[in-house]
DNA sequence: TCACTGACCGCATTGGTCATCTGGTCAGTT
DNA sequence: AACTGACCAGATGACCAATGCGGTCAGTGA
């Protein structure tokens, strides 16, 4: 994180009101139907004053999101912390999943909804929010876990990252929109996704204690890496800085 | 197949005509662009005529999409008999994703997409068609070759269709729309789903060539049987049955 | 007799219009 | 200096007429 950029709602606490009433008018109506005017009145603010902290509604909208995304980052950041085996695939993929459905703002960047792109027009920021969705997550974590023996290295890459990838993005869907799975319900996705990870990426023998605790190690450091660059994005949409 | 209900076009040589013309002008234009009055114009026969064939232009469309279909059972049939191999979950999971994926109206059916939705209405059409998905047929297989010891049957068969049908879905969305991969690209999707289903779904040691040939056999019957269902979509669609 | 046709009908969809509303600005207030 | 809300140009969407559609059926001719 660093002491240079410091989240907009930090600086100023009606920054902070204005964040939350987006948040809660724009789940209630829907981004693109809730208006500035609205979003100001339950913050019990002007609407100019929302143009004190952000050129546009579209930089408003990436903040927010922004916001959400880098919660989701401390959360599973504390996670890690609690139980450095959770870098352990058959725990981790399932981890990135259960933590992302529950949230509306976290669910729709994985889906890449089309109403996204017409939020965010800017292609360098609907990059930057691609880094943190959990299929190139697991696949940037991929690398790391490969090097240190935590992931079998038997076979390319490359071919392992799209397979995880792929497996990734086809259980995110199928939990979002339970018709894809073509009337096939199971109680414990989770379950079946750790056996398929597991199957797919382990080696035959759990690496030792002190493999795992290096390992989870490097991926809190490439999660730090992902926030801060999540961090700049917001800067970059906060008023007076372009 | 049996001899009961025959495809609608091998009775009579002007449905077939009005099927080619349908299928040209709706890959052109679109299917909900395209008319009656174009398509019957384009197989030069009155707009009358159609009517004598199929009870609306949804059935229309739906006989001619179950057409695609049977046809591309067919092929894989034909696949089968010229390599019975082929049943091996390795071989068989991209050659149904192949297979599937130069053919517009299977890529089609295969991501669910809303269109489709808005095209077929009665929800026993669609479930038949969903049917013959990769993922339901990958599904509906899979039972067949655990039985047999083909696949692997130290997890719960449930899990396992649920974990293949994620895979088959993730890598047949992001073949179809490459933004979904988050810009990883590589040379050889195949071959790393043959990887990722053989790693999920084989046993250790492969099956003797005369289990592969009988499970092959069994598989056959299976597509008999998703074969002579959707003949009843298109024999249900025929005007004058109903 | 009957396979076939195309003029015809009611209705859904379209394109065009215009009043309203929205994102964004800025002179003014506190 | 922080903040506000009246104001503006352009976007939006409600509205309505006109077109074009799916579907019908009386008629045609082989």
């Amino acid at each position: 994180m660093g002491p240079m950029s410091r989240l907009i709602e930090q600086a100023s606490p009606k920054a902070g009101r204005i964040l939350d009433s987006a948040r809660e008018l724009a789940l209630r109506h829907g981004v693109h139907k809730v208006t500035i005017a609205e979003i100001a009145a339950a913050a019990g603010v002007g609407k100019g004053t929302v143009y004190l902290y952000w050129e546009t509604k579209e930089d408003l909208f990436v903040g927010l999101i922004a916001r959400e995304v880098l919660a989701w980052l401390d959360d599973v950041g504390g996670r890690f912390d609690a139980d450095r085996s959770l870098v352990l695939p058959r725990r981790f993929a399932p981890m990135l999943l259960r933590t992302t459905a529950g949230n509306p703002w976290l669910r729709w960047l994985r889906s890449d909804d089309s109403a996204l792109a017409r939020l965010m027009h800017r292609p360098e920021d609907r990059e930057r929010f691609a880094e943190a969705s959990p299929g190139a997550m697991g696949s940037a974590v991929l690398g790391i876990l490969r090097e240190r023996g935590v992931v079998r290295d038997d076979l390319p890459l490359p071919r392992q990252m799209y397979a995880l990838h792929a497996l990734l993005v086809g259980f995110g869907l199928m939990m979002d929109q339970p018709d894809l799975a073509g009337g096939m319900n199971i109680a414990d996705p989770d379950v079946a996704l750790a056996e398929a990870v597991h199957l797919l990426l382990e080696p035959e023998r759990d690496p030792s204690a002190k493999v795992v605790a290096e390992a989870a190690e490097a991926v809190r450091v490439r999660f730090g890496e992902i926030h801060d660059r999540l961090l700049a994005v917001v800067a970059a949409g906060a008023a007076g800085t372009r």
